[in-house]
RNA sequence: GGGAGCAUAGCUCAGCUGGGAGAGCAUCUGCCUUACAAGCAGAGGGUCAUAGGUUCGAGCCCUAUUGUUCCCACCA
């Protein structure tokens, strides 16, 4: 039966069947195999509130590439999916749910709470999951965790006790941020700091004995109401004796005192400070140096505490103006000057963060960040491309304790329990606790953890731990990360220091960055913006092998990238393109065509176009050993499009139409290369290649479990490679003079070949027909053809005799031009082999390799003075 | 204030350990050649930001400068 495929490729046709193949077949399956190496990828686990957008994209495109290019390099390749539970993320949007039905968190209770949560999570969680399958994500599913599911809850609950009994988690109260509008308390990763246009009010403080008063700035006018003292540095003579003298808070007429303390720069505005440790972590600094009491004024959601009745109820802006209006009325305000200041935010909500005096749980981070620092160091594990390492050392270098409690209900709930009875408290990985000294039940811990402390585990939950699985002993520590670099901070570093202090082992070898994607015109793709660009509606258009290809193209680790739809079209072009390639070998192919082994009789050009694939499936591995996707991507692209359908193709057609033993013998070459750029290719398009081998190699089984091309000394002929580049340099050179003087194709010439090479040249002779139109060819030693087109490479001369299209005049100027370019190749060659400095420092290959050159263009001036002369 | 990236063809970007600058798109010319017009054959287009330096040799390494983007940081 004849192989046939459709004349346009359609993706949308083709994209699911083959995904269900493979997931019929088991192809993504992992299993723990002694004989092979492991390769593992634990994938960044997506929000199951999320939706897939590109920066996904780019991040499961890169990490297929690797997986499947490994899977079919001969390892056990794990690609481990799983996801994340979001924790304030998600509660928000259950929250914004239920208030749809008029229902509040705190109206239905905690347990209703997490009923509902899991529904939610149900439905919604498997959204994400549908869509990385929609990119061709070859993800062992089997294997899909979450990180709320039964095994990661075992492991937050090993580590926060592990950690605990080590005194590395303690509970404190300490100053933190707080998110007004989440009503929680966040880590530091978590602020995101932006300049925001604010005011500078400077007001007076009156001293208490009436000497006077004491000036200072503020841009936070409202926390004046928790000031509890008022600081200068020790030697600022101006202020010297006023120390230990109080002042007259405004409004509010408390007496407060004026301490000294070398944290206030002299040199900044008046040299004072006004201190409000509940509401500036710098001034809870102080105020811990000084003793002073620490006076909370703003309730969860930012609005003024009860004590203070004017203003009581307020938000924390509109108690400001009030304030200031207060402070101007008593004759305390000076003046107002505009200022910009870096304002802390949520980087969930985007609200301006508070910081905030709380008891919180807290991770220690000094003893954990040391290991992980010299892990990297030491090479154990390594950034791609290496700069990201220093961004790595500076954060670990500068951790302060990690605020992990969070005051949401949708996360890990702390396993600390308080009696009520004593006051004890135990950390236990018991689901219940009994107060050892009462013997009464406890009451758990209402906050749940980060996020980012499950996710931290990731590596190592998901493989079984704590149990000490095959899975884990086999898999971990996992081979190469791939993430952005937004997140290192939140979870690349965090794995590191969780993989090395409990596993002892850093959790991966590579971690690979990537950027962002960004739009056309290089703005961030966001929601408020409106200008994302959703990977499905390009998928759905253009194929998802399209959008692979074009996010794995012309991008250098760690680099953003814009996305550009004439990209996407390109790569769809090139996936029509070997889809056509593809129907040309299957027209062509005899009814009983057993695609085998390499046959023995094969003609130069063959021995050209499997030498040079040789050479690219050893480029190709080298690239994606050292993370160079793009390059390697590029090199198969070039490939295919230039070397083996615009070139070998259209060189077996003459031979296809010939028919007999030089035709199988085609028919045999064309398949085995395309069967080996189709594998080459298949970690970077995986539908269409697995499609077309499917059609191809029928009873061969998946493409994607085939075995990767590497180079194969025996298919090495560089020396008929050299030879046939000849004939492809006659051919182009011939093409080229008929292309200036706009002579079509259909018009046919005679053409004389003169040439030292005889027997290669006369290999060539079918494709100067089909390639250079002529019409009949003549090879000899020398020509006499003075009214003829000339071409010259350096192996021949070649004579067109289409007489009256000859200008001699045009003819002479032209060879002229072309002789002094080829002049100036003899100048530079010689010019360098001049060079003593070059001969005797120079790589002896180099020095080969431009006599070689040199030698080339001096035969090639050659041709061209006889041609010249012959022309006079 | 500290740190990092980027600056290459009209546009978007590659260029691996230093050995005569590449791709896609756009432009121009000629072709519907029986795989593909989402194509084929050609052409034009670059002082590789600037100035020094190292080297036989620099887009690549070093120094400074300019422009630009980003990250970090408690000047109220």
């Amino acid at each position: 039966m004849k192989k046939e495929l459709s004349k346009l490729y359609e993706p949308s046709q083709v994209e699911d069947k083959i995904y269900k193949y493979w997931m019929d077949n088991e192809c993504f399956k992992a299993e723990v195999d002694s004989k092979k190496e492991p390769y593992t990828i634990v994938i960044p686990p997506p929000n199951i509130t999320g939706q897939l957008h590109m920066g996904h994209a780019l991040d499961e495109t890169l990490q297929d590439i690797l997986i499947r290019w490994k899977r079919m390099s001969g390892y056990s390749a794990l690609w481990l999916p799983g996801t994340d539970h979001a924790a304030i993320a998600t509660e928000a949007k259950i929250v914004a749910a239920m208030a749809e039905e008029g229902l509040t968190k705190e109206g239905i209770g905690r347990e209703a709470f997490m009923e509902r949560a899991w529904a939610w999570k149900e439905k919604f969680g498997g959204r994400i999951v549908e869509q990385l399958k929609k990119l061709g994500s070859s993800c062992d599913w089997s294997r899909e965790r979450f990180t709320m599911d039964e095994g990661c809850n075992k492991a937050v609950r090993e580590v926060f006790v592990n950690l605990y009994n080590k005194g590395l988690i303690y509970r404190g109260e300490r100053i933190i941020n707080w998110c007004p509008h989440c009503k929680t308390s966040i880590s530091d990763a978590e602020v995101n700091y932006e300049d925001q246009a604010g005011h500078f009010w400077h007001l007076r403080y009156p001293l208490s004995d009436g000497s006077g008063y004491i000036e200072l700035a503020t841009t936070r006018p409202e926390t004046l109401l928790g000031d509890t003292a008022v600081a200068v540095h020790p030697d600022d003579e101006r202020y010297k004796d006023m120390i230990g003298k109080t002042v007259v808070l405004p409004i509010v007429h408390r007496e407060i005192p004026i301490v000294a303390d070398t944290y206030v720069e002299m040199d900044f505005g008046t040299g004072v400070v006004k201190i409000t440790p509940a509401h500036d972590p710098n001034d809870f600094e102080v105020g811990l140096r000084h003793n002073l009491p620490v006076i909370n004024v703003l309730t969860d959601d930012a609005k003024i505490v009860a004590d203070y009745p004017k203003y009581a109820g307020m938000d924390r802006y509109e108690a400001r103006e009030l304030i200031v209006k207060d402070l101007e009325a008593e004759g305390a305000l000076i003046k107002v000057e505009d200022y910009n200041h870096n304002v802390g935010t949520c980087y969930r909500c985007g609200t301006t963060v508070e910081p905030k005096v709380s008891t919180q749980w807290f991770v220690k981070m000094e003893p954990l960040a040391g290991p992980a620092i010299d892990a990297v160091r030491n090479g154990e594990t390594k950034f791609v491309p290496e700069r990201f390492d220093k961004i790595y050392f500076h954060w670990l270098e500068n951790i302060k304790d990690w605020c992990i409690s969070r005051q949401v209900w949708w996360g890990h709930q702390i396993p600390a329990f308080y009696c009520d009875e004593c006051g004890e408290m135990v950390v236990t990985k018991e689901d219940g606790a009994v107060c050892p000294k009462c013997g009464k039940p406890m009451r758990q811990d209402e906050d749940t953890l980060d996020t980012w402390f499950s996710s931290a585990l990731w590596p190592f939950s998901t493989l079984g731990w704590p149990e000490n699985t095959e899975d884990l002993n086999y898999f971990y520590p996992t081979s190469t990360l791939v993430t952005g670099y937004d997140i290192i901070f939140f979870w690349v570093i965090r794995m590191m220091f969780s993989g090395i202090e409990h596993m002892g082992k850093p959790p991966f070898n590579t971690v690979l960055i990537h950027g962002l994607v960004r739009d056309a015109q290089g703005r961030k793709m966001s929601k408020s913006l409106g200008n994302g660009i959703d990977p499905l509606v390009v998928i759905e258009e253009y194929g998802a092998d399209a959008l692979r290809f074009m996010l794995a193209t012309g991008n250098a680790p760690g680099n953003d990238m814009r996305f550009i739809e004439d990209k996407v079209k390109a790569a769809r072009g090139f996936a029509n393109k070997i889809w056509n390639a593809s129907r040309f070998i299957m027209m062509n192919l005899p009814d009983d065509f057993k695609a085998g082994e390499l046959p023995s009789n094969l003609n130069i050009e063959d021995k050209w176009i499997i030498s040079r694939f040789n050479r690219l499936a050893k480029d190709v591995n080298e690239n994606l050993e050292a993370f160079e996707i793009g390059v390697a991507e590029q090199k198969v692209y070039d490939f295919i499009w230039d070397v083996y359908c615009d070139w070998y193709i259209e060189l077996t057609k003459p031979r296809i139409q010939a028919g007999g033993e030089t035709a199988a013998t085609a028919q045999a070459v064309l398949v085995w290369v395309m069967k080996g750029m189709l594998k080459l290719l298949h970690p970077f398009m995986p539908f269409i290649t697995e499609e077309i081998w499917q059609v191809l190699c029928e009873g061969e089984g998946a493409i994607m479990l085939s075995s990767f091309p590497v180079y194969d000394k025996s298919l090495d002929f560089a020396d008929e490679e050299k030879k046939f580049e000849k004939i492809v340099d006659a051919i182009r050179a011939i093409r080229n003079r008929r292309g200036e003087m706009n002579v079509p194709p259909s018009v046919k010439a005679h053409i004389f070949i003169e040439t030292k090479e005889k027997e290669v040249f006369s290999m060539g002779t079918m494709f100067f027909e089909k390639l250079a139109s002529a019409s009949e060819i003549t090879i000899g030693d020398t020509f006499d053809m003075p009214n003829a087109v000339t071409c010259v490479t350096d192996a021949a001369r070649i004579f067109i005799p289409l007489t009256d299209l000859v200008d001699k005049e045009k003819e002479l100027a032209r060879l002229n031009k072309e002789k002094a370019s080829v002049q100036k190749d003899i100048d530079f060659s010689s010019g360098k082999l001049n060079n003593q400095g070059f001969i005797s420092k120079a790589p002896a290959q180099q020095v080969e390799a431009e006599k070689a050159k040199l030698l080339k263009a001096q035969e090639k001036m050659a041709k061209i003075e006889q041609s010249i002369a012959a022309l006079k």
